[in-house]
DNA sequence: ATAGTTAGCGTATTTTATACGTTAACTTTG
DNA sequence: CAAAGTTAACGTATAAAATACGCTAACTAT
């Protein structure tokens, strides 16, 4: 069911910056449209997955309605990480008429919810083939895009490193078992910078949500590392205890 | 002129939390409004200052607008720091009655923008004369609020509290000439904990914002202490310097 | 067998946080 | 007017956290 098919709120959208990782890039997935350029050719271009959002729908509800219809991805940590409202965010007039004709309504004004969220691409490769308009883009590699999505990617980078450094978000986007290896790897391509392999490891194990498994890797060039996990109950206890304050 | 002298929008609000700090309490702004209660008698009570935006209106400049016209403060620093959606977060029937009623509209459901504020209350105290529905109550003190402005403020100490830790704005609620003494106690009532008075002055003095006055406390029953006032070019420019990499 | 690679442990140094001792400079009180 | 009470402002000693870097272990490729 398309938003044109129900009733809905023309002035409050959502978007879904969803971050993946694989290959060693960061990527975010993005939605192919078609659309009518200035010539009033048909063209092809990128989005973010989103969606107005209906009379009575909850916001974060609307967000995960949106998700699950464009990329087929269900029961997604999502979280909104920012409200976009100035009047002349969608200034170009194609994505004036695009939405006006995908909605069969008169648009004048959008004011949108961003949510942010993170996969592990590898583990939900196989739901993608429901949608194929959905692909996963390298965040480096990122066209120029329809409305101001790109400004919004470039805000939810900014909000995802900031949680990085606050909360163990990067397990999100790995497989369930990991080598510390693997979590450095990510931290860098996410936060652009190098880290030290044994200082890194060492702050990341003092805080013991990090269970080693007796499995090793097998077939690396390299002395094996033993797999992880993270048990996200030992997690959530600790961070109930910890209150925050630093003064 | 009232929203409902404009073409408002009805789906989109913002709203307020203006944060002040005097006789060593922290308070909040809070208007006083008038409405019918279940039996249609006339009741008062307060709400956060807030307002529909109007069709074309940037929320940012929906917010300070809305500050000025209900309390006289213009130019105030104003932050966006949530959004609120849920389809029943205006669920009162006195409430719903009453936004029909100011704006001569049936309205459904609102979404709203919320917006933090810290201000100094003896500096801008001879304003507030403009508009006396604007008072200002000790946090502590907050009764039941129309709408769901209660929670709001809520989210708006949690954000305060949080922001305290990462940036100076503290002076935004003191005098341009303060002790450090006096920084201590609103960091202990915001924070609502007690601070050791040497390394919380080893502290805030590392930073070198703290630009120590030639003037002294006069009349004070014990050492008299220096004056400070705070530098926001050091701080921008150390801000831009700083890139915030912790790993 | 040797070279190349990353894993995983350790240590030494610097920086930052915390706890608390002490004198200085004012007013109030008796 | 001396003594008591108060907070300012500086200092020191200790503990904890961050950083830099050395080294051996265990694997594959040549």
């Amino acid at each position: 069911m398309l938003a044109s098919e129900r009733t809905i709120n023309p002035h409050i959208s959502v978007d879904c910056v969803v971050f993946g990782f694989s290959t060693n890039q960061l990527k975010v997935l993005l939605i192919e449209r078609e659309f009518r350029d200035e010539s009033g050719k048909l063209a092809r271009d990128h989005k973010l997955p989103g969606d107005f959002i209906t009379i009575n729908e909850d916001l974060d509800l609307a967000a995960s309605r949106t998700l699950e219809e464009l990329t087929g991805l269900r029961q997604i940590f999502l979280k909104q990480f920012a409200f976009l409202g100035e009047p002349n965010r969608i200034w170009r007039t194609t994505d004036i008429e695009w939405l006006n004709s995908t909605t069969g309504l008169e648009i004048h004004r959008v004011v949108t919810a961003a949510y942010f969220s993170l996969i592990n691409i590898t583990e939900s490769k196989s739901e993608f083939a429901i949608n194929n308009n959905a692909s996963w883009i390298n965040l480096k590699e990122v066209p120029e895009l329809a409305f101001d999505h790109k400004q919004i990617i470039e805000r939810g980078l900014t909000h995802l490193r900031k949680e990085l450094r606050h909360e163990p978000i990067g397990f999100e986007l790995l497989p369930d078992k990991f080598t510390i290896r693997e979590l450095q790897s990510l931290y860098e391509i996410i936060l652009d910078c190098d880290l030290d392999n044994r200082n890194f490891r060492k702050k990341i194990l003092k805080s013991n949500y990090l269970i080693q498994l007796d499995e090793k890797q097998i077939g690396v060039a390299h002395k094996p590392a033993y797999y992880y996990r993270f048990d996200k109950d030992i997690y959530e206890n600790q961070k109930k205890e910890y209150l925050g304050f630093n003064f």
